[in-house]
RNA sequence: CGGGAAGUAGCUUAGCUUGGUAGAGCGCUUGGUUUGGGGCCAAGAGGUCGCAGGUUCAAAUCCUGUCUUCCCGACCA
């Protein structure tokens, strides 16, 4: 891909209302392009970085089991007073009106869809059990937005629902989507702590948080330094200093975003939706449900949060927009361009063909991201190439044949 | 919704106190020069000073209203 048709408007300085480090680096990188209060454009670096995340989501999910579809943005109201939460839900839902007239919300969540999708054909125990997700954009009319991508009012998130005859089958649903959901964050590079968080009326330790540690999170967590233990402040007994009760090491506190949850949601929408199945024994019984949400958009800001310095991103080799930039310094642009060609056989290649100072390039390479970096400049007279390792920062000089090698080595 | 701050060129901003022809840097265009870490020189283009109303001979500047954006708080499946 050759930079100057791609569309990545670097910026020297950042926006003066990005406060933290990834909305400032996201902007300045041209990742994404502010439109309204919490609601963002995501340019084609952005976008890039967002599918490569979807993908792994998208694996993780298939490999189990789940279904993907796309439901609707677009919801009636006659599906939120089915379910009591066009009145419950709160201002937070974005509604409007129809030329008609009649109430719409554009959807924060899916569970009425979702619900009232599955009700009319899942009539048995033999049709169960059901895991259907989907990658969406969704509507939160927050009071306040925040911190560029961190709390939107329109944000991309997976939402997967999974439909059980009973509570040991959503048990061992719930528990292969914690794993799941660990295996997502570990492959797209990112360090994360589960925390047991709040159930709201259902009660039990039946929901988790995936949080990613971080100083510009919402919420505070309570991790113990040696073992697994963490939790949401809010719900625990322990502060900072405390023994942990499970091993030898000592409670802290940290900020976390959060980027993931799993929640056992039971019979609440079957039952008030009507979503029925007959069981084996004759018995009608109400479809037994868990909802597993990741935020995409958000995963995308907690990943640079966390790779990062204040003038350069540094993305994990399974997220980055592209594997290879070449920067051709001045007379090295046809063997840029054959270089670029070789290689994108191989690799994700982006290419700055761009007419700029060699000032230019790197700072905006350095910005961008990307983690392996090829220079045509001086060395190019002996057949060789600077490749520069940005992980390290380690510069090789390696003859521009044997670059194919030398990248499959890595 | 309470508290605070800010809207001036694509971006960062000066000017506002004390009213009098709207400035700079970056970016952009043209020419020259330069070419390994956001060069230099020269010439140029680009502005309803968020919007509306008011005060005044005269408003970016003072007053009122309004919209937008950011921060703190409350809220957050």
């Amino acid at each position: 891909m050759k930079q100057s048709v791609l569309y990545v408007p670097t910026l020297k300085e950042a926006p003066s209302n990005a406060e933290v480090k990834s909305h400032r680096l996201l902007a300045r990188a041209g990742l994404i392009k502010q439109t309204a209060a919490g609601v963002y454009t995501y340019l084609p670096l952005g976008i890039r970085v967002m599918q490569k995340i979807e993908r792994i989501i998208r694996e993780e999910h298939d490999a189990r089991g789940c279904s993907e579809m796309l439901m609707p943005a677009l919801q009636p109201r006659d599906l939120w007073e089915e379910s009591g939460r066009w009145d419950d839900y709160g201002p937070a839902l974005m509604r409007l009106k129809d030329r008609k007239e009649r109430d719409f919300c554009l959807g924060p969540t899916h569970e009425e869809v979702i619900t009232a999708i599955v009700r009319d054909y899942i009539d048995s125990y033999k049709k169960l059990p059901l895991a259907l997700y989907q990658i969406q954009t969704k509507f939160r009319d927050e009071l306040r937005p925040r911190f560029g991508l961190m709390r939107g009012r329109e944000f991309v998130m997976k939402d997967l629902y999974t439909f059980s005859t009973d509570e040991a089958d959503l048990d061992r649903w719930y528990a292969t989507m914690m794993t799941a959901y660990t295996e997502i964050f570990r492959r797209s590079g990112l360090e994360t702590k589960i925390v047991a968080s709040d159930t709201g009326e259902i009660g039990g330790d039946q929901a988790h948080e995936f949080m990613v540690l971080s100083e510009v999170g919402e919420d505070t967590i309570t991790y113990c330094d040696t073992c697994d233990y963490a939790a949401n402040q809010e719900y625990s007994a322990l502060s900072e200093g405390d023994s942990c009760p499970h091993c030898e090491g000592t409670i802290k506190t940290a900020k976390g975003i959060e980027v993931g949850n799993i929640f056992k949601l039971g019979t609440k929408y079957s039952e008030s939706m009507n979503a029925f199945f007959t069981d084996a024994d004759g018995q009608r019984k109400p479809l037994v449900m868990g909802c597993y949400g990741i935020g995409v958009s958000r995963t995308l800001m907690a990943a640079v949060e966390q790779h990062s310095t204040e003038d350069s991103i540094l993305w994990p080799d399974s997220i980055t927009p592209f594997d290879v930039h070449i920067v051709p310094l001045k007379g090295n642009e046809d063997l840029g361009r054959r270089l670029h060609d070789r290689l994108a056989t191989q690799h994700e290649v982006l290419l700055d063909d761009r007419d700029e100072r060699p000032g230019v390039k790197f700072k905006d390479a350095d910005l961008i991201g990307i983690p392996w970096r090829i220079i045509l400049g001086k060395s190019t007279k002996e057949g060789k190439a600077e490749v520069v390792n940005r992980r390290n920062d380690e510069v090789q000089l390696v003859p521009i044949d044997d670059l194919e090698v030398y990248l499959s080595g890595q």
